[in-house]
DNA sequence: AGGTATCGCGTACGATGTACGCATGTCAAG
DNA sequence: CTTGACATGCGTACATCGTACGCGATACCT
């Protein structure tokens, strides 16, 4: 017998989990729908099926990742609710390089993004943030931690080897126009340079701040 | 006498800066290398010229963004000169919103890049940061302020009719299930939002706790 | 059996980046 | 003035992209 032509018929979901992968082995230069398709056996046209269009697709696949993070539970802990959550979203944006430069562009957030913002400003409020204090919180935090993710894959480096290298590469024979690049270069060429450590040096610096920005505000409502 | 052809011959700088005007006026997607060389009267093969392709040009538009910002002061009053240095590079940043995305992809920067940098880490250096923590604060500051740019771009409204609009349209008719987003779309709707002055909010609070942080070091180091 | 969706896909078109080579203008040397 | 070298502008051509359109095959209901 003739092996069967379609053992699993396309669906939304396969397409976008398929993009994904693509987009994470090859970069998004890569992501083309004909890429896809081939990738899934499928003929280019097939996919336009289950999807309206490019922009759709990429809707979905930031969507995704935005279901990757950790939601923070709305009653805990708001410290630790939102260590965990900033942690657990910068190892997503990390792991798709990709949606990054992707939420620029995005007019349609998924389900999945409505609920994680949902779930981070609830446990601000509930945290005991009044609304306006809740979103200065929001968004320092959430700068922050694009801003990082966005940082990170500019000049990707890895091991201290690499980093020095690059560095060096970055200042050029221009050591002496720009010295304190060039003492960078020389001290993370020597010491290297732990992306995950510089991340929660920083998360924590800000959700210190908030903590004693929100005994200010707590003690200023019952003052005298 | 018949007008002469080419008044203003081509080069590099009369192309980048008609390719900034250009994405500046109708976003990254317009930015072909066909539209820019109509722009300037030209044919599109005779870009080719000046700049080595499509890659190069995008290095040099965005150098030119960081040009745009305010440089710190080297010796100068450090907390002062980096408000005003991440005061600038937003607004830089929101003059030229493509600059974001792109500088995610790019790999070659440019002297105004260098230059830029190396003022910063100086300004932090010189303003008493030791080394490890001058990075740390370096790190936070510019990711926070790329971090604030980006997401500024994401849900683009200005006057608070539409940012209460567009809150309601992003919450769709799930106010149930999405109370603090709903919250957020209602009580935004009513009296607005102001980038400008929740950025500086954000960047003083990050200012004020490495004041207080850096203060920490400098005790610790002469101790008992 | 016949009608009606649904799904997969082949062809085709317009837009893009750019390789290649020719045309023209400028200028120095003979 | 002639000649050759070099810089600059540009027209053509091609590969690749997203996707409009319509045809054939399958599945399912009556």
């Amino acid at each position: 017998m003739i092996q069967k032509k379609k053992a699993v018929p396309l669906s939304r979901e396969r397409i976008v989990e398929a993009a994904v992968v693509l987009a994470d082995a090859g970069g998004f230069q890569s992501l083309s729908m004909r890429n896809i398709a081939e990738d899934l056996g499928a003929g280019t046209m097939a996919l336009y099926r289950h999807v309206a269009n490019k922009e759709d697709l990429l809707d979905d696949m930031v969507d995704g990742v935005f279901a990757e993070m950790y939601a923070p539970a709305i009653g805990g802990d708001w410290k630790r609710e939102l260590r965990d959550r900033g942690i657990s979203a910068r190892t997503a944006l990390r792991r798709h390089p990709w949606a990054v430069g992707l939420m620029e562009t995005r007019m349609h957030p998924g389900p999945a993004s409505g609920n994680h913002h949902n779930a981070t400003m609830g446990c601000l409020r509930e945290g005991g943030f009044p609304f306006r204090d809740a979103v200065h919180a929001y968004n320092l935090l959430d700068a922050y931690t694009y801003g990082f993710a966005l940082q990170e894959q500019t000049i990707p480096f890895e091991t201290p080897e690499e980093s020095g290298h690059m560095a060096a590469a970055t200042v050029g024979e221009r050591g002496d126009e720009y010295p304190y690049l060039a003492e960078v270069a020389l001290e993370l060429g020597k010491r290297g340079y732990d992306y995950a450590e510089e991340f929660e040096f920083g998360l924590d610096f800000i959700l210190d701040g908030l903590e004693r920005y929100r005994r200010t505000i707590r003690s200023r409502r019952r003052p005298r």
